[in-house]
DNA sequence: TGTCGACTTGAAGAATTCTTCAATTCGACA
DNA sequence: TGTCGAATTGAAGAATTCTTCAAGTCGACA
């Protein structure tokens, strides 16, 4: 029983949608970096960037390695960048979109 | 109070993350679709795609117009296929040992 | 007007995901 | 060995999202 391909996208995107996870694929995109130098850069608790960091070693996006005493994380593949790009360019019409029509929704309440 | 850009990403990609929405959105490349054409090729209950489409419709990524007694729904005009296929991309590499899915995925069928 | 078909909405419960706390593992080092 | 710092895990409750059903709106048409 294979999963459905659209299933498969669907949770796919659905792993990137976490404020904490898009900022560690961002962060990711300079380079690999150890736990500690996101937590220095993310506002999140310990042990909940180590649980958004699950989700994406889970579905395979980035990978850990020991070093040491800490544990560095990189992508695991180098399309991600472009994902980004794709998705900023959308988000920029959508949300000059929005903006478009609440100017007209201020308008008309005036 | 702006809202953080990377927190309006995750919520774009959250949008993304359901299966219907998905096959919704591939739908609607080939062009406008009314609503009884898209509950023919998606195997789910009205009233359950109209939840659905009403995501999609807040996050503003599509557009519905009313025509005549039946509503078509269409791209807002964003290049929803560049961001697929960035999606794809990755996917593919995700999934390249498990040639369960890779096959369809190089097709593109759903 | 009254009814039918197409679609949407509200509400309630089920299911999933998030956050937090406490406990745990693993390596480094005295 | 014992302890410290770095990171992860398990578990519980909170919050969010999904699904379904019943009721509702809107246009077409007799």
């Amino acid at each position: 029983m294979p999963v459905p391909l659209y299933q498969a996208k669907a949770e796919f995107f659905r792993m990137l949608g976490h404020p904490v996870r898009i900022r560690v694929l961002e962060l990711l995109q300079d380079g690999p970096k150890a736990v500690r130098d996101l937590l220095a850069e993310i506002e999140v608790e310990p042990s909940n960037l180590s649980a958004q960091l699950a989700v994406l070693r889970r579905s395979g996006i980035v990978t850990a390695t020991r070093e040491g005493s800490t544990v560095v994380y990189a992508l695991a593949g180098a399309d991600v960048a472009d994902l980004m790009k794709a998705a900023r360019r959308i988000l920029t019409e959508l949300l000059a979109g929005q903006n478009e029509l609440l100017a007209r929704l201020r308008e008309d309440s005036a």
